[in-house]
RNA sequence: GCGGGGAUGCCGGAGUGGUCAAACGGGCUUGGCUUAGGACCAAGUGGCUUAGUGCUUGCGCAGGUUCGAAUCCUGUUCCCCGCACCA
């Protein structure tokens, strides 16, 4: 091998470049800042990632642009704090290892799936052994893509870090005083045997069933009500009748004031769902049939009329109906009015049924205004135990409810849609005292101990008011002041901080802080990662003070300045203080509706003014190979996957060339291929070209059309860093400025400082996205110190020169016009061209150099004015020259 | 339905009133280099035409404004995301 030419050996070897280099960030603690009096500071951060599991190729993503965004901030002169903690509150790992626990083979063959043995799932049935497991491993992958994070600020949440524990309910007190914490009713699924509320982990049967509202309408019947149950109280101007099973015994029960009938099995849900009730006496269905009774809100009396289809274990085991758009009540009245058997056994007037006819009250686009008659015709539902009925009942509620508007028939509310309607008609009804609200589940859900679970209504559950008005305009304001990174999620963030509601932020069980007042409550886990990004100021110091003495006077001096403070928490104030607030917080796009939100109305409920949120980065969901990524699609991808199989620099670099803004990034792996192709080429070049030279030629014409475009490229790419668009940022600061020295490189003897001033400015503006390599070829290059903390190259508007950039463009023109003329001339004469004649406007002559034409056409060429007395001109080709279109001539 | 985002070549995507058949990246075709492959280099990649510098088609669909539109306006179709108490 001959050692003596560099390019001999093009390829090297990533990997040792990439360990070579993490070392030694980790032995300089190049990452680890404080507080800095007079530098001024850049704060970055990402919501930190839920541990139960190895981190994914969409953590690369998150993490990569927060670390491109920390190391273009570095560049540019800030202490740049780039913190990372870990979240383990909440149920999922809690339950996974509760399964584990009892061995259930679905969680073991997961944990066999991430490659542990059959010991090692055992200690995973401990919650301490999955973040003594995966805390590490994240941390590893992060170091090992090259995140310049201060690790000494690391953490983790809930009650295994004490301090973190104290911080938060310092947090939930500080809310709690200010009001915005209040308590009330909440439906949650509920196991009545363990007495306990059932989340999806603890369930057999029922995964994402959960509680729905129906309204209770309430018919006088005599001195009783009868009780229906509905999910569309919007429809009560089209009730014909009222449904009821004569097979089964109802109960009369008292409620309030008032009797009403409805199942017995109804009467136990409403035990669970906190009314007081007393059991009076069973009222037999059949006799019920035949009589009348009235309907709220429309007070029109209606026949109540058996059918089948009722079922004493749903709702109240009564229905009302509505046949116009409930394909179930249709089609029983169908049934019925063909059945004069029943009609008979019940002694019902046959002319009294045969009149009931569907009222139209909505009118949807797809369906009409009788959609239950349209659907039943479509689908050619025969019976009422068709089970195609639920699908039917299913797409019409829908339909009715995005599309549907209230017809003539609907009083008062004719004109409204639906939408609307449904939550007057609440309203107006439940102040009439005609409705009350009741929670049904979804659908079957059996709790993992075997019993059936019900809704129970929590009537002790806290909840963070973000209903309030005052509290929304201060979120907005503090909005209206924050850079957000693309600008058009604004719309998205006012909108959902009109529309975010209270929020439960207490659970029965999973891991977390306990709620401080009322400690049978733990602290969900939205709830207690909305302000930890100040957390980060102090954690490496927290972490060695005494965790006694932190309560809420050491938090009420560190975060407002309220007392005194021994040394060790002065320190933490400045800490504070000088790094607060953050001033760019990245996430996915699904976090704008909770996570990011949250984080706003509890940093304006808690902080002053000068320390709310600066600006916040919101991005789409990764793409693998176009498609999302997923474990049954086989493209679910982990960190440490993907660094078997790319070098750190070419997934950080390819997963920022996937894509920017609000759309979806799309990681394509022919694109980290590319990549890495062309860092290796682009380490060969700086190997072979870079020469430290004082020779200071002047400037040719090429030089300058180079150098014009570096700085063009450099102002782009600037710009498109500060708005965090890393993939135009790559664009611009790696393939276009390669493209420009390719084709200076092309027009042939570069000057040797230009291009060393080239590759000075390169490395750079590649550290942020290939850290590994750029300080590998900044060593190389003989630069001191690191290129982490390298100056960002500044573009120089004086140099760029859009006038001869153009001009350069018509020589290009030109060579394209030459070559294809020369293959023209070979394609009809069979002969070779063998020397160019151009003729070019005088002006023009300054930029048509001969010997660079020569090199990039492979034949000689003759450049002359068209005006020159000694051109070689036999056919007259000068005269077809124009400004910008040369003539040519080829002999 | 509401809120948000989209629709450009074989693909991913630039481009927001003229100089854009359309950057950059990928794919593909041909040629060079090579034992072969990879890599690299060169040419091509809507249609027509041509010893060139030309014409034409086109930016979801249909209209409109304008001397001129992928870009502005109106209508319309389709796609994606969210609509919650779950991380």
């Amino acid at each position: 091998m001959n050692t003596s030419e560099p390019s001999a050996s093009p390829s090297f070897d990533f990997a040792s470049i990439e360990k070579k280099w993490q070392k030694k960030w980790g032995a300089e603690h190049l990452f680890e800042v404080d507080a800095q009096e007079g530098k001024p500071k850049y704060f970055v951060n990402f919501p930190y990632p839920y541990i139960n599991s190895y981190l994914h190729l969409g953590h690369a993503f998150s993490a990569t642009r927060v670390d491109v965004m920390a190391r273009y901030k570095r560049a540019q002169g800030f202490n740049v704090l780039f913190p990372q903690g870990w979240h383990c509150t909440g149920t999922p790992v809690w339950a996974a290892a509760q399964r584990l626990r009892e061995k259930e083979p679905k969680q073991t063959a997961i944990m066999k799936s991430l490659g542990f043995s059959d010991d090692e799932i055992e200690k995973f049935s401990d919650v301490e052994h999955w973040i003594d497991t995966f805390v590490p491993a994240a941390q590893e992958d992060f170091s090992r893509i090259g995140a310049s994070v201060d690790w000494r600020r690391s953490f983790i949440t809930t009650s295994l870090n004490p301090p973190y524990d104290r911080f938060i309910a310092w947090q939930f007190r500080k809310l709690k005083e200010k009001g915005y914490l209040v308590k009330g009713k909440h439906p949650v699924v509920w196991c009545p045997k363990d007495q306990m509320p059932v989340g999806d982990h603890d369930r057999l049967e029922g995964e994402g069933e959960t509680p729905q509202e129906f309204s209770l309408l309430k018919f006088a019947f005599g001195d009783d009500f009868l009780i229906a149950a509905t999910l569309r109280p919007e429809t009560v101007f089209g009730q014909t009748n009222f449904w009821v099973n004569p097979d089964v015994q109802y109960m009369r029960i008292k409620v309030k004031n008032e009797r009403w009938i409805v199942s017995y099995e109804c009467a136990q849900k409403l035990l669970e769902q906190d009314w007081q009730i007393e059991f009076l006496d069973p009222v037999p269905g059949s006799e019920l049939v035949g009589k009348y009774c009235k309907a709220p809100l429309i007070n029109r009396e209606i026949i109540i009329l058996p059918a089948s289809f009722v079922d004493p274990r749903f709702g109240t085991g009564l229905v009302t109906s509505v046949p116009s758009d409930a394909p179930y009540d249709y089609i029983a009245l169908l049934d019925l009015q063909k059945d004069t058997e029943t009609l008979k056994l019940y002694g019902l007037d046959s002319k009294v049924i045969s009149a009931i006819h569907p009222i139209p009250i909505i009118e949807s686009k797809t369906y009409g205004d009788l959609p239950a008659l349209r659907i039943i015709e479509q689908l050619k539902i025969k019976n009422q135990q068709d089970p195609r009925l639920e699908q039917a009942t299913q797409t019409i509620y829908k339909e009715g409810f995005y599309s549907g508007k209230l017809k003539a028939a609907c009083g008062t509310y004719a004109g409204m849609s639906v939408v609307l309607a449904k939550d007057k008609m609440k309203v107006d009804m439940a102040a009439a005292g005609l409705l009350e609200p009741f929670y049904e589940l979804s659908g079957k859900v059996t709790c993992r101990c075997l019993t059936p679970c019900a809704v129970k209504v929590v009537s002790d559950q806290w909840f963070l008011n973000y209903g309030d008005k005052t509290w929304k305009d201060l979120v907005k304001k503090c909005l209206s002041k924050m850079n957000l990174y693309p600008e058009l999620v604004r719309q998205q963030f006012n909108y959902v901080v009109d529309w975010l509601n209270a929020w439960a932020c207490t659970h029965h069980h999973g891991t977390g802080t306990k709620l401080p007042w009322d400690e049978h409550w733990v602290i969900e886990s939205l709830s207690d990662s909305t302000i930890y990004m100040a957390y980060y100021t102090i954690a490496h110091l927290i972490k060695d003070y005494p965790v006694e003495k932190i309560d809420d006077s050491f938090f009420d001096y560190i975060f407002f300045g309220k007392g005194t403070g021994d040394a060790e928490m002065q320190r933490m104030r400045k800490e504070f203080l000088y790094w607060y607030p953050f001033d760019v917080r990245s996430s996915a796009k699904d976090l704008i509706q909770n996570h990011l939100s949250f984080c706003l109305f509890n940093h304006v409920a808690i902080f002053p003014e000068e320390h709310w949120p600066k600006g916040f980065s919101v991005n789409g969901w990764l793409l693998v190979g176009g498609e999302k990524m997923s474990k049954s699609k086989g493209n679910f991808f982990t960190i440490r996957d993907m660094l078997e199989k790319y070098p750190a620099d070419a997934l950080r670099a390819g997963l920022m060339f996937g894509g920017e803004g609000l759309d979806d990034p799309n990681f394509d792996f022919t694109n980290a291929e590319t990549v890495q192709q062309k860092l290796e080429q682009w380490y060969s070049f700086v190997q072979d070209y870079y020469h430290p030279s004082s020779d200071e030629k002047e400037l040719n014409r090429s030089d300058k059309i180079f150098v014009s475009a570096i700085h063009r490229y450099l102002k782009e790419g600037t710009e498109a860093m500060e708005l965090m668009n890393f993939r135009s940022g790559f664009d611009r600061l790696f393939f276009q400025m390669q493209r420009v020295l390719k084709e200076y490189l092309k027009r042939g003897e570069p000057n040797q400082a230009v291009v060393n001033y080239f590759i000075e400015c390169q490395i750079p503006l590649l550290s942020p996205f290939c850290p590994h390599l750029a300080e590998e070829l900044w060593e190389k290059i003989g630069k001191k110190g690191f290129v982490s903390f390298a100056s960002w190259p500044a573009s120089d508007p004086s140099k760029i020169d859009l006038k001869l950039e153009e001009t350069e463009k018509v020589v290009d023109k030109t060579v394209s016009d030459v070559m294809n003329v020369l293959k023209l001339v070979k394609e009809k004469s069979g002969k070779e061209g063998q020397t160019i004649y151009l003729y070019v406007m005088p002006q023009e002559l300054s930029f048509f150099d001969a010997a660079v034409m020569t090199r990039r056409v492979g034949k000689e060429v003759k450049v002359f004015a068209v005006n020159d007395k000694n051109k070689h001109d036999p056919e007259g080709k000068a005269a077809k020259a124009k400004p910008g279109k040369p003539g040519i001539f080829i002999s």
